[in-house]
RNA sequence: GAGCCAUUAGCUCAGUCGGUAGAGCACCUGACUUUUAAUCAGGGUGUCGAUGGUUCGAGUCCAUCAUGGCUCACCA
């Protein structure tokens, strides 16, 4: 350390790097390695449970753990310490005429954040706590920068966010939320895999940036020179793949949209997507009441949920309903009816339905539904019949081409699946493509491009086909209770600083 | 992109009417061998987000900027 940099710290950045050469003074390497563990601090509170103080004391429980200090409680030639692993927190107790003076000398230059390992006896002290008496303690890591307040932990939330392996350290719910996000991603998985569906990997750099309506993130190949995309969506490569007779795949991965951040939105996010060949939109909606409702139970134990205060219950069946049949219900508006571009914007007017220039009727049927039903839909609520003009991959109803087959999952007044029969007509799709131009050119610069490709596969044959996709982020958010995307990803997009 | 709010010690937060920065935890010194947010005695460690302005004097008032949060817009 220079005599700048010491100047540079402060007075506890300096403490700590005085203590470390401390030790290093007492032969003690304060960045160690690999120590081998016999429990976790879970296991050893559960095992000392139903123990009482006598029966601890006569089989000597011999345990080695590792962890983290979180709280410190010295106390002359003796102390007591928290100390925490992946599972818990488990007491740990030393004292000087256990441990030798000189070892007690290398504890002195601890403190809370050092990670050690100890090994010793399960005992309950007098207030009955189980703790572990350490015959022999290993300094693992010294901690350079101090943890938080031992109480209040990390509550900034720009902080928790840019530092997440501080708020992972000091705030245990959110390691909670992370677990549970890996076992939900987990059940979702087992639950597909059980059910014959291959898991697949597709590409997430597309010259195309197809298979949603969104705008993209652009970058560039150097040595092809070539334009590429950030995928906005799995669809379009999931279903090339039914033409080539996987028939049942998925993939679970990371889509990117250039577009704006909110508590549901980040730009890059977790899909997962589903296609089933000889099914249609009526056995995914099965399979996504089903499959969100098994994992709930799995996870969670239970179907019925509290989000943010409101109670949702996941007990399959769910609703099913038209959005037609729901805008009629809320607004007194019946789109079932034939009627003109006219006629639906002058609706729109009256109604204070705002719309564009490229709208259609199906545009504003849409419209309709996201202002005045939508937030609505609290418990899980399969809303179907999307107008054909915003489903450029769905088939039609074959009684009512004005609507396609196709479904939204709607809980908590937010979308948590998107599905439909997929569009299996080349000919047909090439003409939605072409439509998707047309309203490109009137200004919707989210409309979806032309891609050849998977025309040119379409005319090899896709099998009637259907397909899912599931917001895993959403998903994950509504299981866990939590408000905001950004408290179910580890690393969510920050400006930089 | 727009509106509102926030930013003070390592962390959590006070700071009155504009008058020279304050508490708890952490940290330092000392006591303490069954404590548990340990306790007891002593010690304040700071670019008050940044830059301008008003003023004899700005953490405090004004402007601009930065970062974040919430709401809205866009979207999933």
């Amino acid at each position: 350390m220079s005599e700048q940099e010491r100047n540079e710290l402060n007075e506890v950045h300096r403490v700590r790097r005085q203590k470390l050469q401390h030790l290093y003074s007492l032969g003690v390497d304060p960045f160690g390695k690999k120590f081998e563990r016999t429990h976790t601090a879970e296991e050893i509170l559960s095992f000392a449970k139903d123990k009482s103080k006598e029966q601890l004391e006569q089989g000597t429980i011999e345990v080695a753990v590792a962890g983290r200090i979180m709280l410190l409680r010295p106390q002359g030639k003796a102390a007591f310490a928290n100390l925490q692993d992946l599972s818990g927190r488990i007491q740990i107790y030393i004292r000087q005429d256990a441990i030798g003076e000189q070892v007690f000398e290398a504890f002195q230059q601890l403190e809370m954040g050092d990670i050690i390992g100890v090994k010793g006896t399960v005992f309950k002290t007098k207030m009955g706590e189980p703790t572990i008496k350490v015959q022999e303690l290993t300094v693992l890591t010294k901690a350079l920068n101090p943890l938080p307040e031992k109480y209040h932990g990390l509550t900034d939330i720009e902080m928790r966010y840019r530092q997440r392996y501080v708020d992972l350290i000091v705030n245990p719910e959110v390691r909670d939320t992370f677990v549970m996000r890996s076992r939900i991603i987990q059940s979702m998985r087992r639950y597909l895999d059980d059910l014959g569906f291959l898991e697949v990997e597709t590409p997430t750099m597309h010259a195309i940036a197809g298979g949603a309506a969104a705008r993209p993130f652009a970058t560039h190949h150097n040595a092809l020179d070539m334009q590429l995309y950030m995928r906005i969506a799995i669809e379009l490569h999931l279903k090339r793949l039914i033409v080539g007779g996987l028939e049942k795949v998925y993939e679970i991965g990371r889509v990117y949209r250039n577009e704006g951040i909110s508590t549901r939105h980040n730009p890059e996010f977790t899909m997962l997507e589903l296609y089933w060949a000889y099914a249609d939109f009526q056995d995914i909606m099965d399979l996504t009441e089903s499959s969100i409702a098994h994992i709930a139970q799995e996870v969670l134990g239970t179907m019925t949920i509290s989000y943010q205060g409101k109670d949702v219950d996941l007990t399959p069946k769910w609703r099913r309903a038209s959005m037609v049949d729901l805008v009629k219900e809320a607004v007194g508006v019946d789109f079932s009816q034939q009627m003109t571009l006219e006629e639906a914007r002058s609706l729109a007017e009256k109604h204070s339905v705002k719309i564009e220039k490229h709208h259609q009727v199906g545009h504003i049927l849409n419209e309709f539904f996201e202002q005045f039903v939508e937030e609505t839909l609290i418990q899980p609520t399969f809303v179907y019949g999307h107008p054909v003009e915003i489903s450029p991959l769905a088939k039609q109803n074959p009684a009512d081409p004005r609507f396609t087959d196709r479904f939204e999952l709607f809980i908590v007044g937010r979308e948590h699946a998107n599905a439909f029969t997929e569009l299996n007509d080349p000919i047909d799709q090439r003409q939605r493509f072409e439509k998707q131009l047309e309203e490109k050119e009137a200004g919707n610069d989210e409309a979806h491009e032309m891609d050849e490709d998977f025309i040119n596969a379409l005319m090899y044959g896709m099998p009637p086909t259907g397909g899912l996709g599931i917001g895993i982020d959403r998903l994950v958010m509504l299981l866990t209770d939590q408000p905001s995307i950004r408290d179910v990803l580890l690393f969510p997009l920050m400006r930089e600083r």
